[in-house]
RNA sequence: GCCCCCAUCGUCUAGCGGCCCAGGACACCGCCCUUUCAAGGCGGCAGCACGGGUUCGAAUCCCGUUGGGGGUGCCA
């Protein structure tokens, strides 16, 4: 058998989203495991809808999880010509005929279409659209290797449409002729296409008797949480948002690879490369799978931690300005993020020249050390101008400064900890202030000493 | 309305007639560790939608019910 023929087929119609990115993840799975061609093709017939933006999002995306392409990008646009001849040689034929715009409904959108022009013999003309003409009976078969053999009755197969009244190629009509110009063997795609299978397959047969059809793989649809399809405009969907949060695209890409699919031992965590040769089409689940960004957030954490710190601090350099100037920091934030972007706000008091400063969190401190905060700080700022400049050292001097205050070490760094960093809540304190800077930490620290309420008399 | 698909813990799934009084992961809860917050360690809670069959035996096969979803465009 000749080795398969894939392809994803997005519209460039808006921003490249998961359900798509599982699809052609899917596709492309397939095609490495079998040796087969994997093949990108813009499906941007419907021009008023194009975004020429929205190309680059597509190829960005794909380039981002490491889906290559071995063939295209193809526009279907550029095959105009050849949609509107195979459409043309079905009307010739009797298989297809012309018909006028159906009139509109009270609701105000057009009726569903009821064959009313079947045998009127219009000619073409300018707002006439081109039908295929259903078969009234019999049924029509789908081989789908996820799904089994769905069968529809061709009687309940309406008479779609094929060219727009303005002469323009509609989906189906593009979508068949082009898989069958590329010698289409694997039609791989969302479940929401399985209901124009039987259509599609009855084009195909009406195009090109002799070709074999393709063999069908129906995908378990990305619902949301309340179950229904993905949506671009209700749902979090866009890869680009994904990349700019601060995920890894290995880790999208083996989450993505989760949504209906397994390896048989069990293993989660993986690189989609690296299970190429035990996927399959067949062993796809066949049922929606809600798309939770829970578990995508604990295997990005996962992910981040178990990176070099050189490595995560390369990862972090479209998130963060100068990242080498949290030195040893990183490696203590590296535990503490989920996502890239969770870096920056969480070391921004290394990048102000005053703290962003949170009333309720200084409040609690200098509550919980009660009438002993200004002593505090002052021998802390005292403490930290002499001792040497390292993590052990600057904690011993607030555990000391503490200590003659009656504080333990968590009561007593608590409002030291909001001099330096306005906050909390934040990575190590110690280390955080050895980053800092001696000089800088002491002028914070006695900055904050003029916070501290007048005694009551 | 009509056609089609789907149905295992809250979620993603393993299971493809006996290995399952159902396994893993995420989430959640508890404990430990601890300079905040995390991370980490240990433990725990939780499911085969329902009803009929078939079979010595069913989460696994069949039928039905219920529920959910998709399609039904001169969108893709």
């Amino acid at each position: 058998m000749a080795a398969p023929r894939l392809r994803i087929a997005p519209s460039p119609t808006g921003l490249f989203h998961v359900g798509t990115a599982r699809t052609a993840l899917f596709n492309w799975l397939e095609a490495r495991r079998t040796g087969g061609t994997f093949i990108l093709r813009i499906e941007d017939t419907d021009v008023e809808r194009n975004l020429t933006e929205a190309v680059d999002g597509i190829q960005r995306s794909m380039a981002w999880l490491g889906l290559d392409w071995d063939e295209g990008p193809f526009f279907q646009s550029q095959q105009r010509e050849r949609h509107i001849e195979a459409a043309l040689a079905l009307a010739e034929a009797g298989l297809a005929y012309w018909s006028d715009l159906m009139p509109l409904a009270p609701d105000g959108k057009p009726e569903r279409y009821d064959g009313r022009d079947r045998d009127r013999g219009l000619q073409r003309a300018p707002g006439r659209a081109l039908r295929f003409r259903s078969p009234a009976e019999g049924t029509t078969t789908v081989v789908d290797l996820i799904r089994g053999e769905p069968t529809f009755p061709n009687a309940v197969l309406e008479d779609f449409g094929l060219l727009k009244g303005t002469g323009d190629p509609l989906f189906l009509l593009a979508n068949v002729v082009d898989d069958l110009d590329m010698a289409i063997t694997h039609v791989v795609r969302g479940e929401d296409h399985l209901s124009n299978t039987p259509k599609y397959q009855l084009l195909w047969q009406a195009i090109s008797p002799s070709a074999p059809l393709p063999v069908f793989a129906h995908l378990p649809l990305l619902v949301n949480e309340k179950r229904q399809k993905l949506s671009k405009r209700r749902d979090k969907v866009s890869l680009d948002q994904f990349r700019a949060e601060g995920y890894l695209p290995e880790v999208m890409g083996n989450f993505l690879a989760l949504q209906g699919w397994a390896p048989s031992d069990g293993r989660e965590r993986f690189k989609i490369a690296e299970v190429v040769d035990e996927f399959s089409l067949v062993d796809v689940v066949s049922s929606a799978a809600f798309f939770d960004t829970k578990k995508l957030d604990a295997f990005n954490g996962d992910a981040i931690r178990a990176l070099p710190v050189d490595d995560l601090r390369e990862r972090v350099r479209p998130f963060l300005a100068e990242p080498e100037r949290l030195g040893d920091l990183l490696g203590e934030v590296q535990t503490r993020i989920v996502r890239l972007d969770e870096v920056a706000p969480l070391v921004d008091f290394l990048y102000l020249d005053e703290p962003a400063w949170d009333d309720a969190s200084w409040d609690k401190a200098v509550r919980q050390a009660g009438d002993a905060t200004a002593g505090l700080l002052g021998a802390v700022a005292d403490g930290w101008a002499g001792c040497p400049w390292d993590p052990e050292a600057v904690k011993a001097v607030v555990a000391d400064a503490g200590a003659a205050c009656g504080l333990n070490l968590k009561k007593a760094q608590a409002p030291v900890r909001v001099a330096l960093t306005g906050r909390a809540v934040g990575p190590p304190l110690f280390e955080s202030a050895v980053v800092l800077g001696r000089d800088e930490s002491v002028r914070r620290v006695r900055a904050a000493l003029e916070r501290v309420p007048a005694l009551a008399p």
